[in-house]
RNA sequence: UGGGGUGUAGCCAAGUGGUAAGGCACGAGACUUUGACUCUCGCAUGCGUAGGUUCAAAUCCUGCCACCCCAGCCA
């Protein structure tokens, strides 16, 4: 399924276009490697590679590594891996450390233009001058040094002769402006850091405002999109251009977010929970990371439908993780191989079946389409099935097996429950029931049942170790995880979020590998897991199938 | 509180002066060797709110309300 979805970037793009205010699309996609991606990113990854894809531009991966506290090789490596998951790839592949010289060119330009000073504030004192959003801040004592003395005292800073924090770049704009971005911001500050790039051999580095816009401008991107938090710095991103002199002059376009309810976003929070034990690592099936998702068995296609279904406005969305579900169980619907598999098992006798005798019956791998390729399994007088498909007492809307009732066994007969046995515990152990001649799936048996049950044949059966997810996040609390900065860590997590059951047969007569995808049939969509337990195949389910049973 | 942004159904979201697209969810029915899938039908006299302009307003104007972002030498 290919979404088609217009939105109002493409608008600005093409009255741009139109105007010529530019002749060609370039993107970019700027993470900072400073955490694994999640579902959150994957909007923005979509838009810069999809929209330079559709207009015939290009999108570099540029990693915002300006800031080596927080990132880590770790995080550059595996933000390369998602993308490629996801199905994009870059033209170029950059890192901001690459564009220092330049960005450094243009900060001496500045400050011999008089547009940037060096400040000897204190980060407190800066803080302080900058007044608040009410009141305006007042001039640095250090905003009017002569041009030779900020030469000299930026190029201090630059061979590290400055303690971290006593000195920074700052650019001349306007204490008083009402947009406190423009507030003369810090452009350069002092840090005497490892970089995982570039090691030692910067004292000084640009802040993103900085960088940035220049480091667009540099690759020729035409469009600069981001995020809604970066609205009100738009006017200092085309301060910094305007006085680069530098020719290209990008267009930054923000869009809003997206978040899931009851999903925990963000790198912090992500990181927390790994931290603290409560998942197993950043790739656990519960959580929203790309690992986890992938991890869990979603395919990246529903991903990008899901976020080009859910468009893309100026408005935060909180979005019903079901839309999510509907994708996810859209494209694993066309491509799972149908197979049976019982999770919870319970015996089941066929009173007038020939003891030992086995009976082949033919079972489709891909009902959904119209060539599929069939198999063979077979029938005995004793069969597993789903413990949850027979109730002692019936009941008018349970279509399924109790004393007395008909119901089809997948691929097989029909069969009329006749009663069944209890141990001491009264825990039923072993259901009985008759089957009738002539009802074989596949003959023209005109007689129909409500119900239809999946079986295993014990005498041709793996068992399995079935891992089976539910929300990480507490229901209760799953309000205050709306969005990304209310998620603060308040919520409860869900005791039932993972269930392992290793007490499970699937049909062995399916070659299982990693890559596909199965639905066990009415059990939900599965895949294998790439841990094994005691030898045993582990299935992760991915979701279950829609239950429209009626209450 | 100064500035910026956003408010269309339970959740997303089209719409740009001509009488409220579409998807998810939900409800009813058909089909069915999966209570899945598929199909059919239903689902806003209403567009945050109060006024105004107009033959005509979700669209234009004015006031008000709600939510989000900004006071890192983070991005």
């Amino acid at each position: 399924m290919e979404i088609e979805a217009t939105n109002f970037i493409e608008d600005i793009i093409n009255k741009d276009l139109k105007e010529g205010r530019c002749d060609h699309v370039q993107t970019r996609h700027p993470p900072e490697p400073s955490g694994y991606l999640h579902i959150g990113h994957v909007r923005n990854i979509v838009l810069n590679y999809g929209l330079a894809e559709k207009y015939g531009g290009i999108c570099n991966l540029r990693y915002d590594d300006t800031n080596p506290q927080k990132e880590s090789q770790e995080f550059v490596d595996s933000i390369q891996d998602d993308v490629h998951w996801l199905g994009y790839n870059w033209h170029e592949i950059h890192y901001a450390t690459e564009y220092f010289q330049m960005n450094y060119e243009v900060a001496i330009k500045l400050i011999k233009e008089g547009k940037a000073y060096v400040c000897d504030l204190s980060p407190e004192q800066v803080s302080e001058y900058r007044g608040t959003l009410t009141e305006p801040g007042k001039n640095s004592p250090y905003r009017d040094r002569s041009v030779e003395e900020n030469l000299d005292l930026f190029e201090r800073m630059k061979n590290g002769e400055f303690e971290a924090g006593s000195r920074c770049l700052r650019a001349k704009i306007d204490m008083a402006s009402p947009n406190m971005n423009m507030r003369d911001p810090v452009i350069y500050r002092i840090q005497y850091l490892n970089h995982q790039r570039i090691g030692r051999s910067w004292n000084i580095y640009p802040t993103y405002d900085f960088s940035h816009p220049l480091d667009d401008c540099y690759e020729g991107v035409t469009h600069s999109i981001c995020g809604p938090e970066f609205e009100d710095h738009r006017p200092l991103y085309n301060w910094v251009v305007e006085n680069s002199g530098l020719k290209n002059h990008s267009r930054q376009v923000e869009y809003a977010n997206l978040y899931i309810k009851g999903a925990i976003l963000g790198k912090r929070f992500i990181k927390k929970l790994v931290q603290d034990g409560l998942v197993t690592g950043f790739d656990d099936p519960r959580l929203y990371s790309l690992r986890g998702l992938r991890r869990r068995g979603v395919l990246p296609n529903s991903l990008k439908n899901f976020v080009l279904a859910a468009g893309i406005s100026k408005s935060n969305a909180l979005i019903d993780p079901e839309f999510l579900n509907h994708f996810i169980r859209d494209e694993l619907n066309q491509v799972s191989k149908r197979v049976m598999a019982v999770l919870n098992p319970i015996k089941l006798v066929i009173n007038n079946w020939e003891e030992g005798k086995e009976e082949e019956i033919e079972l489709e791998d891909y009902p959904q389409n119209e060539e599929t390729t069939k198999r063979t399994y077979y029938f005995g007088k004793t069969s597993l099935i789903e413990r949850e498909d027979f109730i002692e007492e019936p009941n008018p809307k349970f279509y399924r097996l109790y004393v007395g009732a008909e119901v089809r066994l997948k691929g097989a007969y029909i069969v009329k429950c006749t009663s069944f046995d209890k141990d001491e515990n009264g825990n039923i152990t072993t259901i009985y029931a008759d089957y009738e001649e002539g009802t074989k799936s596949g003959t023209n048996c005109t007689k129909k049942v409500k119900g239809t049950i999946h079986w295993i044949n014990p005498n041709h059966a793996k068992q399995v170790e079935v891992r089976l997810f539910e929300n990480l996040v507490d229901e209760e609390s799953q309000d205050e995880v709306e969005g990304q900065e209310r998620a603060t860590g308040d919520f409860k997590i869900n005791p039932n979020s993972k269930t392992i059951l290793d007490n499970c047969y699937v049909e062995d007569t399916v070659d299982y590998n990693f890559d596909d995808r199965y639905q066990f049939i009415r059990n939900g969509y599965f895949c294998l897991d790439k841990d094994t337990t005691n030898n045993k195949l582990v299935f992760n389910r991915t979701i279950t199938l829609k239950d429209t049973k009626k209450k």
